[in-house]
DNA sequence: TTGTATGCGTTATCAC
DNA sequence: GTGATAACGCATACAA
């Protein structure tokens, strides 16, 4: 039939070896590209390397040489959702791009919570050479004992001994700084904010980030409300904002959900945006551009911040320094809310 | 400091025979699942596995028995935006819900058009023990040849030599049916469709579909008009539907993008959905619950594709008899069209 | 620079 | 049932 599993044997170094007629050290130094190799044996080598369409055999390589070429990235979360989240997704996307330009090979793993403790154990059984965390609770270093005996990259700044292990961020407290300042640059003086969750760095950062615009401002910064990032506890907030009675003519929103939240109570109140209210949100999601008007937002680079974790860990992986600490620049995009 | 790679060595199958005083190979056995062992052997086995935490090294596993126990998720599509995607990531998730209750791991690989060989040759190099492949272009098996020297499972059914690979295809005519005898059912009597590119077999199939049950309906099928599944060009469609001037009251859009941009059109010419025109759509995805009235759809089955696709890839590795081709069956989704 | 020899941690084939 | 022992395919000290 068709699929006979081994049907024609892989061919071996040492088949190569005896096509080029050399030894089978010498063809693995050229296979790893050692410059210690007359010109003319590489040559041959080489040519017999292509004849025989030859490919190094994964499982030897890593047996003898103790290196695998592999990285984890491991989700914390329930298998179920992570896939369909666009965060995650992004984040993916931003790691293979990275790693293929490298020969290290992605392998996800989502932590059954049926028995973390296998994946621990995987993970710590010389089966990767580096692991990547990615959670959206990203204050969440659960996995933080890894770092023991691997090396780890995590997405985001942990809550607490921030300078124990290695991360990227985004740099929430500039991204909110800009977008506060789009707000004060357009005449707004009564600006409001809905923060997001205080035990989360995202949260506190966006928060700190409008409270210095503020203050460079020299304006109150009294409007704050809390929501948990979600759609209708941004409407909560709103509501609330709305309900203090001050006047309020600017605001800035912690992430785009809430925006949209916050959008359908200003409308519900006969209020305009951005005439009477300026709005300006955080993530430039999928939400920033199904609202009207579209809303105006920062940049949130995640796809950049699986690209440098994994650039992080391979350098790491590979003995070379890397900072503990890698902040990304956002960028506020303009559109039609403030 | 932390990330020593190496600082505490992995123990290993022999560690664990020594303190359990037996051979390597009894450990292995254990390990293994071979039930040829005394009881009280495997018992302190056992022990011995968990005080050491051992984990089987896989490369050694791997090139003592010639199996990687690794499925390749193979991605034909540039790496930029697959991730992005909702359909392949939600194949992914059913994948990996599969996997997750074996010991396979998920190796995912977007072949990289600079260099489909190199793909190539490293699935063929033994590196893995089966491949799926997921486009978007269905009927593109330019991997098939693959399946002469491993086991490959397609998402979607080949336009040609459908015979000749195996695949897992969602039961698109069934689907269709289902939603134009939701219009007919209704009392609609004039019902067109906005068919997808005749050569893809969802685009046929679809089609297919809808003509079937309108000729169940003794109704009449001449008002058909093709898209290419995207906003735009449902929105041309079903501008040129209406152009022609016929009586219609009922419509069938072979997917909720096109769906979405038939909307705007109806709405543009000041009909009513579904009071002058009932509407139903194909895939249930993000678009479906986005339109203005919620639009009755078929539900594409996506996540179980995926797991079905790994259960039949894992039936062929293991040797076990899997059926060529499975057909998904879809369920129709009411909501305010029609 | 090149070749020789050993070992990586398992599985598998044998005898026992 | 259990234990030696030989592969598995490659990298790498070491010798030449």
């Amino acid at each position: 039939m068709s699929a006979e599993p081994g049907s024609r044997p892989a061919p071996t170094l040492e088949m190569v070896a005896a096509l080029a007629g050399v030894s089978r050290a010498t063809v693995s130094r050229v296979v790893n590209g050692a410059q210690s190799v007359a010109p003319h044996l590489a040559e041959s080598v080489e040519e017999a390397v292509r004849t025989l369409n030859y490919v190094p055999n994964r499982a030897a390589r890593t047996l003898a040489s103790r290196r695998t070429h592999t990285v984890t990235l491991l989700v914390p979360e329930s298998t179920s959702k992570v896939f369909a989240d666009p965060f995650f997704a992004t984040v993916v996307e931003g790691v293979t791009r990275y790693l293929n330009t490298t020969e290290y090979m992605l392998n996800i793993v989502t932590s059954s919570e049926t028995d973390p403790d296998k994946t621990r154990r995987y993970l710590m059984g010389g089966n990767v050479d580096g692991v990547l965390v990615v959670s959206h609770h990203s204050g969440d270093h659960s996995w933080a004992s890894l770092t023991n005996s691997l090396p780890v990259v995590f997405a985001g700044r942990p809550l607490v001994n921030a300078d124990e292990s290695y991360f990227v961020e985004v740099d929430n407290e500039e991204g909110a700084v800009a977008a506060t300042a789009r707000l004060v640059e357009g005449g707004r003086r009564h600006i409001g904010t809905i923060a997001g969750p205080q035990d989360m760095p995202p949260g506190v950062d966006r928060l700190a980030g409008w409270r210095a615009a503020l203050a460079a401002g020299g304006l109150d910064d009294a409007l704050v409300e809390i929501g948990d990032f979600t759609v209708t506890s941004g409407a909560a907030a709103m509501r609330r904002l709305l309900e203090r009675g001050k006047p309020l003519d600017g605001l800035f929103v912690a992430n785009d959900q809430m925006a949209a939240g916050a959008y359908s109570v200003i409308k519900e109140k006969g209020l305009r945006i951005p005439e009477d209210i300026a709005v300006v949100g955080f993530d430039d999601d999928y939400f920033a551009t199904s609202v009207v008007p579209l809303l105006t937002t920062v940049h949130h680079p995640i796809s950049a911040l699986g690209e440098k974790m994994a650039e992080v860990l391979v350098e790491l992986i590979e003995g070379r320094p890397a900072a503990r600490v890698y902040r990304l620049p956002t960028s506020l995009v303009v559109r039609d809310s403030a």
